[in-house]
Parts: C-alpha cells; structure tokens; sequence
DNA sequence: GCGGGATATGCCGCTGGCCGACCTATGCTG
DNA sequence: CAGCATAGGTCGGCCAGCGGCATATCCCGC
C-alpha cells in the first residue's frame, strides 16, 4: 500500500466512523460537529466517499434501521480503515510538525 | 479569507518555502527530502502550484540566476504565505488530534 | 565519444474527488 | 401550511495533481 494522498473530506469521514457506527446524515452532522462547524460536508461529497470507502473496503455497512418512516443505513470502520486512518494521522502529524519547524526557523517580518 | 482545503503537494511546497527561498528544483529536492522519500514532486505539478502560489500572492519570485549555463528561478515565501502556511498547520494538527482521539475512544480489534 | 543520470524549466491531456444544484420524502414546529 | 431538520440520493462541471513528453546543460562511467 502506498498510502496516497486522501482528501480533507474522505478523512473527516472516516474520523467520525473511528469511535462508532453511523448513519449518513449522522455523519454529516458529526464532522460539522468535530469541526467547529468549519466542515459542511455536501450529501454528494458525502455519499460519493462512502461508497468509495465501501469499495475499497475501509468502510463495511452495519445494518439498517427506519426511524419514523425515514431509512437509516449504517456505517463502520474495518481494521484495514482504522490502519489507513491511523497512517493518515502519522502524515497529517509529520507534515504539520516539519513545516512549524521550518516556520519557526525564520520567523515572520524577519 | 476561508481557507479553502490544500491539497499535500501543495502545502509542501510552501513549507519547503519556509526556512529559505529556493528555485523550483531545489524545492522538489527538499521536499523529497523532508518526506523522507515518500513524495516525489512531478515537475507539472510544481511549476503549476507555484504558478498558482504566485497568482495568490502567497509566494513571490525573488531573483534569478544562471548556474553552469542553466536557469534557476528564485521563490519566496510572502507574508500572506506565511499567515496561510500557519493556519494549514493548524488545521492539519486538529484534524490529527481530533481523529487520533477517536481511534482511542475505541481501540483496535475491540 | 556516447549513453545515462542529475540539474533545471516547462507543456498537454486525462482522471478523480469535491462542489453546487437539484430531487424525493417524512416529521416537527411556528 | 410554510419552513426546517432529518434521511437518502443524482448529475454536471471544476480544478489540482498525475503521467508523459520536450528542451537543454553538465558530469560520470564505459
């Protein structure tokens, strides 16, 4: 596995599987949550990645539900999903410490 | 300002820009470098974001110079670079914590 | 002296994740 | 009954990055 680049979307995707299966709409509403509302994620980003994740099998569906009258499908994290996550969260790690580091070598209006 | 996603290659090339000004190849050497290997920078990919960092003010050009008959063009990191640079790096760490906190809650193989 | 790698910059076509817009449907609240 | 939250989805287009290619010089090994 080459571990390429995953996009901030796919990511905060997964992040909201990490501690517990969900619902679409729930994890919509846990990544605006975990994001300070910064993250709004569209049902078209939403859904597209899901699939994508299932595909790729990061993501398994855990069963479905009907909540007054309204379909629920759920969402879980895989092993191999939390391996992946755990590497994003090595390179997000690793890449924000190298360029504070290099930031903090020549500080602003130097 | 929203701070729209940046995409790795990218935000590499502005933390390369950080320390020091450098020209283009010498970007794609020190990024190789502070990825320890794992990010090879296309040169269409390079010319192209510093195209673009340009366009965005987030980076200037600062000089040129011909070294043994061959052209180097000099990029520096701007202010604006700098204060974007920094928020990347805030986002980046976050979005890390946040779902390294997540993958806690719930251990691996549970 | 000749092929190949490093140095250095650049163009062009395609892909794929995301966005914006839109759709269907139910339940609750003002 | 209008509007919002909940819950699922489709479709067209954008654009950063990728892969391939082009150009040119310098240096090393054979």
């Amino acid at each position: 596995m080459v571990t390429e680049e995953m996009r901030e979307p796919t990511f905060l995707v997964l992040s909201a599987l990490a501690d517990a299966p969900r619902h679409g709409y729930g994890v919509m509403r846990e990544v605006l949550d975990m994001s300070d509302g910064r993250v709004r994620l569209r049902t078209s980003t939403l859904y597209a990645a899901l699939e994508r994740l299932l595909a790729d099998g990061l993501v398994a569906e855990a069963g479905r539900e009907t909540v007054d009258g309204r379909l629920r499908r759920y969402y879980a994290l895989t092993d191999p999903g939390r391996e992946r996550l755990t590497a994003e969260v090595a390179r997000l790690t690793a890449n924000a410490a190298e360029a504070d580091r290099r930031l903090r070598l020549r500080p602003a209006t130097a």
